[in-house]
DNA sequence: TTCGGCATGTAACGGGTTACATGATTGA
DNA sequence: TCAATCATGTAACCCGTTACATGCCGAA
């Protein structure tokens, strides 16, 4: 059972052989925008990987007073990335959906798309329950209160999935050019 | 030293009167949007609060194997509950904002109307630093692999940040309907 | 009669953040 | 010489989630 930490070391690692140091570093910046963890996560996580065969590493020369350590990724460990990748989620959240669309380079185009069309479908979903508490609180309140800024956060929820589904889109159109396929059952 | 959950109970009960029962409710639909916090957290958190004087309580019949408590802020809970919505504070997260506008509701329309620019200013600090990035990575890839998706998610935080700046540039102009007030230097 | 909602509380666990600890090299 | 960067690790603490515990009432 690996952690959401373990999967993002897998994909770190699967992108390039890193130390712990740098791992920590990358996940400041710029994947830190949306998934962060300091170095006393990682380097526990990076021994249990290890202990399950996920990852391996090799000493290399460095500056520090301890051994430099560089990991790499195995395959099983490219596998279990993969296996998370493609598992349907249907309660992720916005930071996690995030993390994952940058990790799908470990999936082929192709297989992306599926993901990426999931998520779409997720967003969908709760753009509709958003709507439908919108026309509740509707009556357009006139008395400064909770119901004002309750609907201020309601619209911004709205504005947001709507957002999202729109940038889904355009992620879904450019994966399938990746992939250089026709979306099927296209005839030109 | 109150926590963000504390403030958020001294919101909801300036709202309402509620039970630790009804705020849990209340922080799964509709505030869980945004901000969550089981039943768990909750009791010990309106404990705390009462130790501190910000909320008293009153015992009701009601239909539990325990006294029903009925929860309502005191005057220095609603003072506390100012303090911390006027409080400038440049490195709250996402989820916190949503919930700081939905508690404006215990400031004056003109007062809120500051805190909503504060946030404003955050996000386009953000933005400029989201498209410096994207500068930099730029270079339309055209190969499969980190580079894309990371431009994916860069892109993603783009749009984010936009639709965040407009959506309290919305707010801010009902905020000033609201509070009856011309905009500053206005000759109308 | 059994299930779900009301109603409160404690305990255990897991993950994230901060601080402590060590120490060589390089540039201002 | 002083600060920052490289580099790894442990310990304490805080917060959120899940599970345990209790028990009445109304509806199906």
């Amino acid at each position: 059972m690996t952690t959401t930490l373990g999967h993002t070391l897998l994909g770190l690692l699967a992108a390039r052989p890193s130390t712990g140091y740098d791992l920590a570093r990358q996940l400041r910046r710029p994947v830190g925008y949306f998934w962060s963890a300091g170095h006393s996560q990682i380097y526990p996580e990076l021994a249990r990987l290890e202990g399950d065969r996920l990852v391996r590493h090799t000493v290399v020369a460095g500056a520090g007073p301890r051994e430099t350590k560089r990991y790499r990724v195995t395959a099983a460990g490219r596998r279990a990335l993969r296996t998370w990748l493609l598992a349907t989620t249907p309660e992720v959240d916005d930071r996690e959906i995030l993390l994952r669309v940058y990790l799908l380079f470990a999936l082929s185009p192709a297989e992306a798309v599926g993901v990426v069309e999931a998520v779409r479908e997720h967003h969908r979903r709760t753009l509709g329950e958003y709507l439908a508490n919108r026309s509740v609180v509707d009556p357009t309140t006139r008395d400064w209160g909770p119901d004002v800024t309750s609907r201020a956060t309601l619209d911004w929820g709205i504005a947001f999935e709507e957002g999202r589904i729109q940038w889904c889109d355009s992620v879904i159109a450019d994966l399938r050019r990746r992939s250089g396929g026709m979306p099927p059952g296209s005839a030109t």
